[in-house]
DNA sequence: CCCAACGTTCTA
DNA sequence: TAGAACGTTGGG
């Protein structure tokens, strides 16, 4: 069969039309009976995606507030909107997703501190993401090779969501019953396998390359280095003051002498205390008593799940 | 503004 | 190189 027009000779009748073929191999009935087919085809499409537009202009008519709030957040530098507005150039917005529960990020939003992948991105990821399912539904018979790449997104969010899921521990409400930030800390250095983020199209990236921080979650340079998120070189004004040595470092309070309560009013820093300013030596914190080097490198290096900031 | 204590510099 | 002294930062 040459060309599935139901005819198979150049000087045969058409099969199905029962007429010589024309100039396109088919018969001229075949040519109108798919021309009709094309037209009713792409007519359907159109309509379809401008009725889905419509609906989801309805169903999410806040999107524009969302917006405005979001731009308004991320004035401070803070990551809280999908990384596409931070990219110089865009990527699709179904490629991101979410990083821990609405309901966990609630009070972090509130009290307008900090926002990573939380509840407004969600809000309007969960807005586009729908949107192409919904259009990609209507159009799943017409438009088969679009659907899978539809598809790879809702596998990606749903694992996502899966794998993400139980790290929203680490935000607002747990600390609200009671986490230490100390605590927050640890538990993210329980994660050791690397996580697959959606948004990172496909690039695994180890938990190690986030620095939380008592303020948040932030992005490591690093990290968004290696996903060509931003450009090099990009120094943000924490990064530069432990470079720099000036940020003074908290102790750990995890150690033994950390959790020493009292002086012990013998050591050379308690005798001193008012020219020597320092702590008394039996409570002087492990951490602190590295060098800032190191610790630094725990934090920096996305190399591992381990990353520690200042306590 | 005060105080605790970290980081830096000085000194023995 | 360790300890003392001082400047400075960060939290209350």
């Amino acid at each position: 069969m040459i060309g599935g027009y139901g005819w198979q000779n150049a000087d045969d009748i058409c099969q199905v039309g029962g007429e010589p073929p024309g100039p396109r191999g088919n018969c001229r009935r075949c040519q109108t009976e798919e021309s009709l087919m094309m037209s009713n085809t792409s007519k359907l499409t159109e309509q379809q995606i401008t009725q889905s537009t419509d609906r989801l202009e309805k169903d999410n008519p806040k999107d524009d507030e969302l917006t405005a709030d979001l731009e308004k957040r991320s004035r401070s530098g803070i990551i809280n909107e999908p990384i596409s507005k931070v990219l110089k150039k865009p990527r699709s917005s179904t490629r991101f997703s979410t990083f821990g529960s609405t309901s966990s990020m609630n009070g972090q939003l509130q009290n307008g501190s900090i926002l990573v992948y939380g509840k407004e991105s969600t809000v309007v990821q969960n807005s586009t993401t729908s949107k192409h399912k919904r259009i990609s539904h209507m159009l799943d018979k017409s438009l088969e090779s679009s659907s899978e790449v539809q598809s790879e997104v809702h596998i990606a969010s749903s694992d996502l969501q899966k794998q993400v899921e139980p790290e929203h521990i680490f935000l607002s409400s747990e600390r609200e019953a009671g986490i230490s930030d100390m605590e927050v800390v640890s538990a993210a250095e329980a994660i050791s396998s690397p996580v697959d983020l959606p948004f990172m199209s496909g690039i695994p990236l180890n938990p190690g390359v986030f620095i939380m921080t008592p303020a948040g979650i932030f992005m490591a340079d690093s990290a968004l280095q290696m996903a060509g998120l931003v450009e090099y070189p990009l120094q943000n004004d924490l990064a530069s003051a432990i470079h720099s040595g000036k940020k003074k470092r908290k102790r750990c309070g995890m150690c033994e002498p950390c959790r020493r309560r009292l002086n012990c009013e013998e050591c050379s820093s308690c005798r001193n205390r008012k020219t020597g300013h320092q702590i008394c030596k039996l409570r002087k914190c492990e951490e602190l008593k590295k060098k800032p080097t190191a610790a630094l490198e725990k934090v920096i290096l996305p190399s591992g799940a381990a990353f520690r900031w200042f306590q």
